[in-house]
DNA sequence: CTGGCTTTGTGAATGTGTGCACGAGTGCCT
DNA sequence: AGGCACTCGTGCACACATTCACAAAGCCAG
């Protein structure tokens, strides 16, 4: 049972939206921009403004009425209930394909989240280079975790291997795991896991063609009439 | 034959655990098990077993009480209404990291989704091979969307080319699009676009992370207001 | 054929998320 | 100073999703 240290609690959906405020108001800083209203924000974020503004309003009441919100202050405040205030070493095992590709993808540190380690349980790929780091082996991973205080753990390894990932990383001490894998981990209750899995997506995409196809098949759209909101 | 048949409409947080329940159970089906109950599904999906009932019953009632499901005609139901009972060739936007991988990720083309070609703007990349797939100019992407009856169409650039290759695609004709790519796309309404961003998962966890160490941390932080600029 | 056991399918209750509508501040203009 | 235009913050109603709880349905043993 968990404490009840619940204090501002935001709600799920608000806080898988908040990273995308922040990406957009930190463009829009670089782009000079000093403030933004819920409705300017709620277009670029493809949301209603309503949403964008019950959402802000569980980080506090920051905005100015008649105003709008302050795009430097605001980023702050999310960068801060996100905890994005300072870095978060992650550890990657498997050094496959999507590995090598997460190594590779230099977007990670630069957002916070730096490479800490890639290890494999592959003996030929350990000690190749991904990325600018050195694959380790998987045994480890128990000292990565402990001298770089990692608390994330990122699973790119075949289906099978995942569950025995999984177990390492929770003993090794890691708190949270982003699964790659397509399958479902069995974790201890305290260990938040989110899963991107690409079949899943895929496949989800042909339901709704197929859906599409059941109806009229209507030919392409004539124009481009690209719009984000009603 | 009536194309109308209006298909009872399955809400997304169902459509999104099909996919799921499909894979448990052609593993299941591989392991030799013929039947299984709402439970133990729900047990390997990781949900409650009465929401996997529910789920169920959205496709028929294709259960048998006091048994269970027979896992070989769910496997087949399931299948079917996801459209799964053809393949849905994709093409992927942009070879860079993240295209190679998804190129290279051989569950692609044995999940149902052969990859019918990679394209990208750099010409010091088309040509190369990937996965078995020769890269070529994205300007040959209505050629490949048409000659391949393309549907689904994978975003794999960097966020600055995203909006293009989305315009791209849709103008040549596909109707779905997978985007890895940090960005909000603008795209015609019956467009389906589904979203992954990794950075966007990480800092999901990284809130989950912070919310755990706060417990202890959250001191006096009442003397910063914000500064009444303007 | 009956009674007991199992498991489905689904109504009803609860919980979570969304969007409208509007009061309440704020700044600008006259 | 007063009025006006603008935009936030939020109560409320509705929609969607989850979970419970139980009757109906099927199987099996005797």
């Amino acid at each position: 049972m968990a404490p009840d240290r619940n204090r501002r609690r935001i709600p799920d959906a608000t806080v898988s939206r908040l990273p995308v405020y922040l990406r957009i108001l930190s463009e829009q800083a670089e782009a000079g921009v000093d403030n933004i209203s819920s409705e300017g924000l709620a277009e670029l974020a493809g949301v209603n403004a309503a949403k964008v503004r019950k959402d802000l309003s569980y980080l506090g009441s920051y905005g100015t009425r008649g105003v709008g919100y302050e795009v430097a202050y605001l980023v702050y405040q999310i960068r801060r209930e996100l905890g994005l205030t300072h870095d978060w070493p992650v550890v990657i095992v498997g050094a496959g394909n999507l590995g090598q590709a997460l190594a590779g993808y230099g977007g990670f540190g630069e957002r916070g989240f730096p490479v800490a380690g890639i290890v494999d349980i592959d003996d030929t790929k350990v000690g190749t280079v991904l990325g600018g780091t050195r694959v380790r082996h998987i045994d480890e991973l128990p000292q990565i975790v402990l001298t770089r205080r990692v608390n994330i753990g990122v699973i790119a390894t075949p289906g099978g291997a995942a569950q025995d990932a999984a177990d390492r990383l929770v003993k090794a001490g890691v708190t949270s795991i982003l699964n790659f894998a397509p399958v479902v981990l069995s974790v201890p209750r305290a260990i938040e896991v989110r899963k991107v899995d690409l079949a899943v997506e895929l496949q989800i995409l042909s339901y709704h063609e197929q859906r599409r196809a059941g109806g009229a098949i209507h030919a392409v759209q004539s124009g481009t009439g690209r719009s984000a909101t009603a």
